[in-house]
DNA sequence: CTGAAAGCGCTAACAA
DNA sequence: TTGTTAGCGCTTTCAG
């Protein structure tokens, strides 16, 4: 069914119809209501295609994520596409599976397919493949950590600040020697973790030597590997306790603390006594593995929402061929989640 | 940049240039290869709603899924996804955030928008709104158990039978007095379990009451509070121990599970000597709870991936116009995870 | 308030 | 092998 047969049906011209369809208060009362009823007796839809061609414009946006499983990723997406339907917005799906090139590919399919916005997270994109979407004056919003692109508009969570609170706690557990596992990915956000964790551990006098930091693949299995590692390397000579010299371990994601807490049970020692281990995220299950596991919030759903309303206030802005405004940079707060496996021994019963 | 510079530039009409674009074949080798060149350099992209508009197809499928934390839906929609990106189509991510209205006006924006095909995870719309899709005459595959609906085709695990097993598999690990917590959603999945469960433990002559079987939420609070209903229900009056009458639990899904693990240990009981407990679908973080837990495995990306090529072959197959072919039904097999929280005595050791 | 007609960018049938 | 042209379904300008 087209717009021409309804407007045959309705005995109108097509201009009659479409005015009905965009511009209702043009058309006079009666005619309208006629050809309305028409329109919903035959269920008709406006040819999606025949009114972008017009239009130049698809009510759809792009989201790039690095990966489908790992909580994090998706609850941001469930924020973003949340905002997206209500604005009657619809959502694809560009899952890079880790592979920058699988992200490019995706990224030029999305412009040829002419989305209205693109949301980038976690991003790892060279700069020049960034330019180039710059150059394609497309609406996009970075979501995660971004230090090095004030020049986009992004929406991330103030994890150095996180990193701070959390080491500043585990020394105030009254841990001397704090390792931590960096995941490789999402790198920047690991980064701005790192430098929090080790400017704390300057301040406050703590060894700190490259025995401290293990890059590691952020994932379970990585942080299993790692902690592994990690424990063998604090083991003094001849000790028949492994990583009698370590205290805790900061993970810079809870999936990796998941991995370390496993590696430490494999060991035989007891979280968080012989060693205690702390994440970041607070992932859904971090609050049932034993020991619960403490560690630091990132708002991941609000993440998604305000990246996907910065994204449409660009849309919009563009659309009225208003000025391209500075970018914007959200950083939202995290929170500490203490809970039982960083050993803190006053307030633990109060915490959980 | 349009089809019509691009053939201003080369010196040819535009329907020289649109050859090139779709039947290469058919221009001499010399012009193509000056067209192609004009074409890398501006790089020009057809524009998709005019080419949409010719072929009335969009290589699109939308994909309608429950949920997106919960890291089953998410898995199946990788494997969905990764075979689409091969085909060089887009996926539309449709979270109907457990929601019926949602899933039905995000159905109707699919077809609206003209989408090649659509998947429905866990679906559980009205037969009257299911047959309202089949006269739109749309390419549709269910992913998910989906016994009500032989005349579509579909993707399940076969739940019933690793029901079965699991329900034997507790048999034989000695427990008496076996209790199940049902997830409402995926409904027909946790329907297919429980039948399952139901038959062995008549065949085993089980007691079998309206005690041993609780509806509950499909998540993790869900599975706590059923268990802790459970448990009070099965214990003796004046025990001052919790769940005395109570030897083991079988959660329909791995979500459910983890609750319940929690409600087991905050009544002070053990895991597996008190009460045992497994799941259904072994989800990632399974393998790491305490103790690791025993369930079974779902496929969850190969069926997504199934699921996606079924989806494949109709589109193909309406594009040839071809008769349309009966329904497929894949049915996946499920593999037992025998791990520590089910009790199992003798072959514990090595089947971890 | 309504209709006729041009045009959005592209494809494909038909002609040359 | 290439060009001309009629649509695909809709919106919108311009007349009436």
């Amino acid at each position: 069914m087209n717009i021409k047969q309804i407007a045959k049906k309705a005995g109108v011209s097509v201009a009659t119809v479409s005015r009905v369809l965009n511009h209702p208060e043009n058309v006079a009362p009666a005619t309208r209501e006629r050809i309305q009823k028409i329109i919903d007796q035959e269920e008709y839809t406006p040819n999606w295609f025949a009114r972008g061609l017009n239009f130049n414009k698809t009510r759809t946006i792009g989201l790039v994520t690095p990966h489908t499983v790992g909580s994090c990723y998706m609850e941001i997406a469930g924020g973003v596409e949340e905002v997206a339907r209500q604005k009657g917005y619809i959502t694809f799906m560009c899952n890079m599976e880790r592979d920058p090139d699988i992200e490019k590919e995706y990224i030029n399919h999305l412009i040829t397919r002419k989305v209205d916005g693109i949301i980038l997270m976690y991003s790892s994109l060279s700069d020049e493949y960034m330019s180039w979407i710059r150059e394609e004056k497309i609406p996009a919003v970075l979501i995660g950590e971004n230090e090095l692109r004030p020049d986009w508009d992004s929406v991330k969570a103030d994890c150095r600040d996180g990193a701070v609170k959390m080491t500043a706690h585990l020394v105030e557990c009254g841990h001397e020697t704090i390792g931590m596992l960096c995941g490789n990915a999402p790198e920047n956000e690991a980064n701005s973790i790192l430098q929090g964790y080790k400017n704390v551990m300057k301040a406050s006098g703590k060894k700190l030597s490259s025995k401290n930091v293990y890059d590691v693949e952020n994932s379970i299995e990585g942080g299993y590997i790692g902690a592994k590692r990690m424990i063998s390397e604090f083991t003094s000579p001849g000790s028949d306790v492994p990583g009698d010299q370590l205290d805790a371990i900061f993970a810079s994601s809870d999936e990796i603390a998941y991995g370390a807490m496993d590696a430490v049970k494999d060991c035989g020692l007891c979280i968080p006594d012989d060693i205690a281990i702390v994440g970041f995220g607070n992932y859904k299950m971090s609050n049932l593995m034993e020991p619960k596991l403490t560690t630091v919030e990132e708002p991941y759903r609000l993440m998604g929402i305000y990246g996907a309303r910065i994204l449409f206030d660009l849309i919009e802005e563009k659309e009225k061929n208003g000025e391209e405004s500075t970018p914007k940079h959200i950083i939202l707060k995290t929170k500490m989640r203490i809970r039982k496996s960083c050993g803190h021994k006053e307030r633990i019963g109060e915490m959980f």
